[in-house]
DNA sequence: TCTAATTTAATAAACATTATCATATTAGAA
DNA sequence: TTCTAATATGATAATGTTTATTAAATTAGA
């Protein structure tokens, strides 16, 4: 893949297979989750790796690490300023692609620069609310 | 304390230092930093207990747990909606009392039932701009 | 093609959290 | 107040996620 010389890291197999895994997906794959679906492809590829290859995407602003799941990181290659609908039932997590973000006056920021803000909605999707 | 006789749970020692150290705490404590504070008045104390305790005290609405922190849980006693403040420098949470929620129109919900509303802004502080 | 720098893979180690279960404690009944 | 069933605690094992370590392999530029 052309596009990604530029981005000033050495281009492996391992790390165009997670690229490729992560462009447009919208599921906010864990570590593991991404080690899986990469292990089918690239079956010796190991987790270390993924690890390692998501803490320099990370570094490089090529994904973002979401703190939506207690349990474990997830990541987002959709590093544009979006939020999230979480279910409280089953876990879904939604994108909303607009931007919300409210306008947060000076007096309260107690002089923060602010570089990303990060909005989540707690609650019960319609499937869930159903049951 | 007789405050919480009536929240549905006995009350052993360990819950009413649990308790009495989070009471108006802004410290965004782990399990781990409660466990500390709490064992210095309670040596015999353990850190499941402190789980334990945590656990019950969520389900009574009583501590709300934070997902701020990538490598561990933290615990809020304010229940109310506010947001927070992450320096990405030194790790700092401030909370912003003030409820600026936006409002989500109906459309981009996709049939959620929003409960809760968490709002965070990651950047630097006032002392770590400085730097 | 060669080589220095970097990356990978396997595995160990480090943490945070949960599970297990015998013992101790609480709260309400008698 | 005493008794007892239900629940909580504490010690520790187990689990799951993430990070550290390091020899061998690979990349990218000279």
């Amino acid at each position: 893949m052309q596009k990604y010389r530029n981005i000033g890291i050495k281009l492996t197999p391992q790390r165009l297979a997670v690229l490729e895994f992560l462009e447009g997906n919208k599921s906010h794959p864990s570590a593991e989750d991404i080690y899986r679906a990469v292990k089918n492809r690239y079956p010796m590829i190991s987790l270390a790796t993924v690890y390692n290859i998501l803490e320099t995407l990370k570094e490089k602003g090529l994904v973002q690490e979401l703190n939506i799941d207690p349990s474990k990181k997830r990541f987002d290659p959709d590093t544009s300023s979006h939020h999230h609908l979480i279910c409280m039932g089953c876990g879904k997590v939604i994108d909303i692609s607009m931007d919300y973000s409210p306008h947060i006056p000076e007096t309260a920021i107690q002089g923060f620069e602010v570089k990303r803000v990060h909005l989540e909605l707690y609650g019960l999707c319609q499937d869930c609310r159903e049951k």
